[in-house]
DNA sequence: TGACGGATGCAAAACGTTTTGCATATAGTG
DNA sequence: CACTATATGCAAAACGTTTTGCATCCGTCA
């Protein structure tokens, strides 16, 4: 970062023409010079330090090699590093840089900050939601490349991608199941969003496939945090015939359940086995023991939307996508037999 | 979106030449044009849904108004969305958009990343840490306007925003104090950073105020995990002489305290007051009863080291300054009077 | 030897702004 | 009425690239 070398400098030191440099630099025109002279011409630009300037190739190509990411809430879920990270990466393997604005819940600014990052003529955007919902694109979008991540889009154009809710259920129910489990619970938010339809219907049919099925008053739901948690479990688990396993919404309301165990005396796993959703470290890693659970896949979710949306730009006729990423478990330690 | 409007059309659409509605769009040379004329051009240009192109405008002025955010791990801790936010506010306000990048701790990497922020010639940078420490700034930055984020430098020429770690040890030691405790303990972490000499130094402090001071035995260290602090914890409440009250390094630590302390049967805050540091919101306010900690400041140092980094743009003189930001106390209900 | 083809490199235009210097219109003064 | 001062708007250049069309050079073949 001495003074800025431009691409002006750099044919004057390799002592050829601008146009040279330009094509010798360039993938698709450094057929149009000689191998050597393209080789002198990096090994001069190498010396020199020197970076095209983005600004001036955007200008010229109508590409800014630049993604909007537009969020709701960053700061409230500790989802959204992951899924920053996650498109971050696949922007960068190809090329491209993350513009991160987030609008919190405030409908005017998140339409100032999309126009801000028009101005600054961003190839397209990445519309991000912080938990799997349906949303309504603004539309100062129209037009413009978008690809909505861990939401779905009333608008059939646009490819989205969320997490398998419905393999979480699934899974979960396998796991517990083949622990041996009969009498088991599910603790679910309460709120009327895909990811609870979809748990707990994956959840019934991963008990199907096993010939088991979940009666009415094995499924309580609650605030989708640890004190709804909490509550569910400690009315669940006050009843002689109680569960031996619950399947909780999310970590949160499973170490709510820790809690509700703990105040009633009952060990994990060895009295309840408890599994949760969306791995969160602080939380899945820091319960004692640690919480088996489905981790929500918000890198991967992060990188395919950036994946798909680069790829709708080189193919602009791409029909679009509506991807379900899976839910791996991560067992730990919160799920055993049950005793008798 | 429809098709872009450019600074042509809308001079074509007003009747007027293209320089005169760039200079009623400018703020500062607005005044050369005729106010009713200013007035025209801005209803045309509203009306067509003109954006300027900062593309060709930061061309043209050596000004991108893109400042790039280059962190370590973002996904690991959940404090990056509170410092991205501040930082993102901060720059939205001064009509500036931030390119977030984070290199993990690749440093080959974070080279890369760096020079792809120097290719779209942000105008400064943010070089933010995830936890308080004490950082090179790599040299690809050399000349470039850096603030450093959460970290201090070992260039003194450079500005740095850091949480007050000290203070946050004092408040906590009032707030046991005044609480009445005299047996109390801190459990600190073990690694040599600035974080655990300050919080302890101002625990200390604090303590002496009141002419209290901790002995040799009152400060066990561990792993600033939920498990560490367990472990520390099950030590310290396990001696006959058992502290009344514990200063945690962190919520997660303070987390294996209440883990300890029911493996105890005690009860928070009945037998043993707690209090952390950190926020988490997801800890402090999942814990039952919820913990009492001093936040730390994420999204008031994202803020101020934009602020810092915008005011050194416009003074290029101005001289490096090293923010200490306050931790406030967040009560919960984790420390009470002790009981006898 | 003259013409031709291919290989190679150059000049110039364009992307959309901002700003300087200049020309014109209007008002103010003797 | 002539002359100056001021207000107002325009043409052109520049920012750093990329790419098209053209010129030059060299070797090859008739």
């Amino acid at each position: 970062m001495a003074t800025k070398v431009n691409i002006r400098d750099v044919a004057k030191a390799a002592g050829v023409s601008v146009t040279t440099v330009s094509h010798a630099l360039s993938e698709t025109h450094s057929s149009r010079v000689n191998a050597r002279t393209v080789e002198h011409i990096k090994a001069v630009a190498g010396d020199l330090g020197y970076a095209p300037n983005r600004l001036a190739s955007g200008l010229r190509n109508q590409r800014s090699q630049i993604l909007g990411l537009v969020s709701d809430e960053i700061t409230t879920t500790p989802f959204a590093g992951s899924m920053i990270q996650g498109a971050q990466d696949a922007a960068s393997e190809h090329g491209h840089l993350l513009m991160v604005v987030n609008s919190g819940l405030d409908n005017e600014l998140e339409r100032q900050e999309i126009r801000a990052l028009q101005q600054h003529q961003v190839d397209g955007v990445i519309y991000a939601r912080m938990f799997n919902q349906q949303v309504t694109v603004p539309g100062e979008l129209q037009g413009m490349p978008t690809v909505v991540l861990d939401a779905t889009s009333d608008n059939p154009g646009l490819s989205s991608v969320v997490p398998d809710e419905f393999g979480a259920g699934e899974s979960a129910a396998e796991l517990l199941v083949s622990a041996g489990h009969r009498r088991i619970a599910m603790i679910n938010n309460e709120d009327d969003i895909p990811a609870s339809h979809g748990r707990l219907e994956g959840f019934r049919a991963g008990l199907a496939r096993h010939g088991l099925q979940l009666p009415p008053e094995g499924v309580v739901t609650g605030h989708p945090s640890t004190a709804g948690g909490r509550q569910a479990a400690l009315g669940l688990l006050a009843t002689p015939e109680r569960p031996t396993a619950l399947f909780c919404f999310n970590d949160q309301m499973a170490m709510g359940a820790y809690q509700a165990a703990g105040h009633l005396g009952l060990k994990i796993p060895a009295d309840v086995s408890v599994v949760g959703v969306d791995n969160l470290e602080l939380i899945a890693d820091a319960l004692w023991p640690g919480l088996s659970t489905m981790a929500l896949p918000h890198y991967e979710m992060g990188r395919w939307a950036v994946l798909k949306l680069l790829n709708e730009l080189e193919n602009p006729g791409a029909s679009p996508a509506n991807e379900k990423v899976p839910c791996p478990l991560v067992e730990r330690g919160s799920v055993a037999p049950p005793k008798h």
